[in-house]
DNA sequence: ATATAAAGTTAGAATCTTCTAACAAAATTA
DNA sequence: TAATTTTGTTAGAAGATTCTAACTTTATAT
């Protein structure tokens, strides 16, 4: 159907359209690494093909079915990296880009069989939601870790980016999915959080990284 | 290193040459489903690259590094096939198209992987030999059925097409690797042969189904 | 051995994806 | 608001892979 080239486009289209609201072209150019002008005509390409809504000077969106297209894609992409993780035992930072390459096979069998195998799972490796066949996916309301409070407890549930470097800068942290996180302290001018889990008291973290950590509210449990 | 079409005219040469002795033009063109004159240029191409040897109106041949690059694709098509039917529970007839893919995704991580999971397999689920690391594969002296005379007592080893519809074929007759296989009598004037297997007597197959099929002859076992 | 068929080659063009250079619009800052 | 920076666009070209049409060489058959 679409080329490989066409699926990394509309990919990072879906990608900065939920991140950051919206997709203009000059974002997308240093995503992709490609230059402008290049993505400039394959924005006309998409929008011909009637992936997207395109415009000259405004940010691109996706029409219904271009949305359709790249959720199938980021739900290849999602269920590759849980199933290099929970079954042949790759750590979740070495899965990225394996799971780039395979996101392009063309074969509903193969996915639909990791997906059972897998026990159709809601979120990959990340805690990013896996879009279902149908291509709707839920973002459980998570907050970002700099948004929180001085004395929340709070439950890390997902990363919003996810480079080698940063999840390996996670796990010297210790700092994995399900660990409950107390915050201590925020210092004003720099946005720097002192928190709490485990066995670490006082651990600091920066607010670029608080910015790209997803946290729920600990469930209070009434008695 | 080589693109994705590259890899593809390797292969297909490695095939070639394996199974009929060399590979010209026009059958690469037959086999890629890929005109001549675009086969010829990309021999040229191959050749600019030092990864086969081309002189005009001559089979094309390999030189050890193409030889080395072919063995990997190969190598990577076959442990996925195995990895496929093993760990996910496809059919042998199912995962060739799949494997398509996959053997061209860039990861010696993921293969490798793969290779341990399998428990390092020396053969794929056709049974074709699986090469090492190094490149190199050995195919154990099978012979091909319609080579046999009335009387052989044999064992299905492998087969030299992996289509679809002859696996199904096979399936449909139940004749599976490891099957023993008598042969009972062989028509002269157009080859087709009588075995008997399982609970099968008198069986036909025909001469280009045998041609196909390659047995091991039964050890006879001394006492 | 000549004629025909099969296989191989050359030339030229098309499509896809990418680029650089130059220009234009929009946003930001002074 | 005017100047500057950032963002976006147009035009033209290049590399990769493919094609068709026309021609040549090698192999096969009469």
């Amino acid at each position: 159907m679409n080329t490989h080239t066409e699926e990394n486009y509309l990919k990072a289209i879906f990608n900065l359209s939920a991140t950051k609201g919206e997709a203009n072209v000059n974002e997308l150019s240093r995503q992709l690494d490609i230059k402008m002008p290049t993505v400039n005509s394959m924005m006309k390409k998409l929008s011909d093909r009637g992936l997207i809504i395109y415009e000259s000077y405004k940010p691109v969106r996706l029409t219904t079915k271009g949305q359709k297209e790249a959720a199938m894609i980021i739900r290849k992409h999602r269920l590759t990296e849980m199933y290099l993780v929970e079954k042949m035992g790759f750590g979740w930072d070495e899965v990225h880009d394996i799971a780039e390459q395979i996101e392009h096979v063309q074969s509903p069998e193969f996915f639909a069989k990791m997906d059972e195998l897998l026990g159709y799972p809601k979120v990959d490796p990340h805690g990013s939601p896996i879009p279902d066949r149908n291509g709707k996916m839920e973002w459980t309301e998570y907050h970002k870790l700099n948004e929180c409070k001085p004395g929340d407890t709070v439950i890390f549930k997902a990363v919003t980016h996810s480079s080698d470097d940063f999840l390996k800068f996670l796990n010297t942290r210790e700092l994995l999915l399900e660990t409950v996180i107390k915050v201590i302290f925020i210092e004003s001018f720099d946005g720097t959080i002192t928190v709490e889990y485990n066995k670490r008291k006082q651990e600091l973290l920066s607010n670029i990284v608080c910015d790209k950590i997803l946290v729920s509210h600990k469930k209070t449990r009434s008695v």
